[in-house]
DNA sequence: TAGTATTATGTAAGCGCTTTCATTTATAGC
DNA sequence: GCTATAAATGAAAGCGCTTACATAATACTA
């Protein structure tokens, strides 16, 4: 691999010269710029990038954790990101943390040591009082689907409350007035604050969250299924189901039709996210878009903006989701 | 931060020594490691990832290329090789190629460029000629999903041609004898091994394929409803279809339900891939299960065993699919 | 045209490590 | 106790760039 020092060789002129014509920000005489990119052209020239790093304390590479690289969320989130990075010409290097706390600060550690010059974190387990030791780090970070207070210009969310409101404020505007819920793990801030949309639209009709129609839900497929097994066993009717996501919709949705139900005739379910599969399940699943990918993309930017100096770049903080109407949601049976 | 330099000086002892502490090989006396070790305690010493990279030549990142990060299969794939990665202390880089002949290269020069010690590639739209040229350059890469004679070695796939046999004979099995097909992309060589593999099981039956009853799709969700449309329109009977994988499967199964057929009492419909939401659909997808998170897991190891000489590390490179039976294949109904 | 301000280029000192080779120190053999 | 050998450590030369700072070339002013 040729190297700097060749290229400049061959276009006979010095090192420094060279270095500026790649990252032409400093003014080189038309004549001279191409005598270098000539001699660079006929050596197939391609700058070291490790070299640069280490010459610039620049890595060029942001580090991202995600809770998992498969599932549908992650997918379309990276894929924002990513897109947004290569077109910069900067790069990503990717670890998961399982949502689990030691595996989070782990992966954490891991992007530190490997020089990033910004994260993008989407951490669930992690404590915010760790976020914020770790933003007095030198490596600046963001935030993604989380909100603390101290540190609001770092976080990029979704306004999950105001999807918890709008999924149930559907329900209501179809008639229905006994609405069960199967929550996430109410220890994620985003499950409880879905939650709280919910009870905001039911007060706006009066009504409060019955007991015996919430039920805690892992966020997975499974959880739905038990979910509403357990909801059927109350005894309490109900004539919708509002899930805290997709996937335990989609359990939900499963275990209806082996207990016999028919959705949405004997009761409507709700999901939240609009994951890719939404579109697969039947009935077409009626839910809350999470525009993840957007999302991605957004802190992807802000990391070129505030890292990289691209100050021309609009950066938008708070994402608001959108109720997308499908299959699984009917008008309540006139009571 | 603290430097190894600093470290060496609180230690009492030279650079070269800290270093060989670091990457314990070279021998040093029990004593002094204790020493180094404490000083870099005390400092909080992390080394410089990049300054080890330029001086070893070895970045310790490895670039991975893949159509896209979202989706159900590419997201496992990178889930196996990331954890395997980690667990050996080195990184990813990823980059998505999305199935075009320029970004895939394109995206192969960027990671090149950034110095990855190794690649590994879920390229599609590359030539094989491109891929046997890359291969004469330093950076030595494996090939996932992908056999070219010349580069045997470094290749890891899956025998899509036997998942093919397998899904037909599934259905020959269960007495269809009219069998419909909707390939994907037949310039994809894994669409044209599946579909191979369709006509070989035929043949064990003295059957054929029939023309009016192939369809090419394109792997989405789309191609699949368009293809049972166009089955359906061919006006030959048939009573099963396969399709070369779930994505079509599925939109095969949203247009039966549409135009008013039900599966699999009206015809079976069999998939490929064992794609996670293959799960959710109703019915229950009955697929060829393609084991991608192993096969991402394995090029990992390749990568290990090759380029960081990890010799113990046993390399597996052909894989077999399996048959998942679940609820869209039924009996044929006695003709 | 000398004097000054600009612009273009070169020189050389790092960036924080690894690694070869030389040197010192310990261990062993007789 | 003295040499032969092995083990532990140190000195220093890079790895391929960036970037002050210095210098040379050119343009502009009065």
């Amino acid at each position: 691999m040729a190297t700097i020092y060749q290229v400049s060789e061959l276009a006979g002129v010095s090192l420094a010269t060279v270095s500026r014509v790649m990252n032409n920000n400093v003014r080189v005489s038309e004549a001279t710029r191409n005598k270098v990119l000539q001699a660079m052209e006929q050596l197939g020239y391609r700058p070291n990038s490790i070299a640069q790093s280490l010459a610039s304390s620049r890595s060029n590479s942001i580090g991202i954790l995600v809770s998992e690289l498969h599932g549908p969320f992650y997918g379309e989130m990276l894929t924002g990101i990513e897109a947004e990075f290569r077109a910069a010409g900067k790069h990503v290097i990717i670890a998961a943390g399982h949502s689990e706390r030691a595996t989070e600060e782990d992966g954490i550690e891991f992007l530190l040591s490997r020089n990033c010059d910004a994260l993008i974190l989407h951490v669930e387990a992690v404590s915010d009082q760790y976020l914020i030791e770790l933003n007095k780090k030198q490596t600046p970070f963001v935030l993604l689907n989380r909100q603390i207070a101290a540190l609001a210009d770092r976080c990029i969310s979704l306004d999950n409350e105001l999807g918890g409101y709008l999924a149930t404020r559907y329900l209501l505007e179809q008639g229905h007035r006994h609405i069960a819920y199967i929550a996430g793990p109410m220890w994620k801030t985003d499950a409880r604050d879905r939650f709280h949309g919910h009870q905001r639209a039911l007060a706006g009709y009066q009504l409060t969250a019955e007991q015996a129609l919430f039920f805690e839900g892992d966020f997975r497929e499974t959880g739905g299924s038990k979910g509403l097994q357990a909801l059927l066993a109350s005894g309490r009717p109900f004539s919708a189901v509002v899930c805290a996501n997709d996937e335990m919709a989609s359990g939900a949705l499963t275990a209806a039709r082996e207990l016999g139900y028919e959705v949405p005739a004997d009761f409507s379910v709700m999901g939240f996210d609009n994951v890719n599969f939404a579109y697969y399940t039947y009935p077409k699943l009626s839910t809350i878009d999470y525009p993840v990918s957007a999302m991605g993309q957004m802190a992807a930017r802000w990391v070129l903006k505030q890292v990289y100096q691209q100050s021309s770049i609009e950066v938008q903080q708070v994402f608001n989701p959108q109720l997308i109407p499908r299959d699984s949601v009917a008008e309540a049976a006139i009571t």
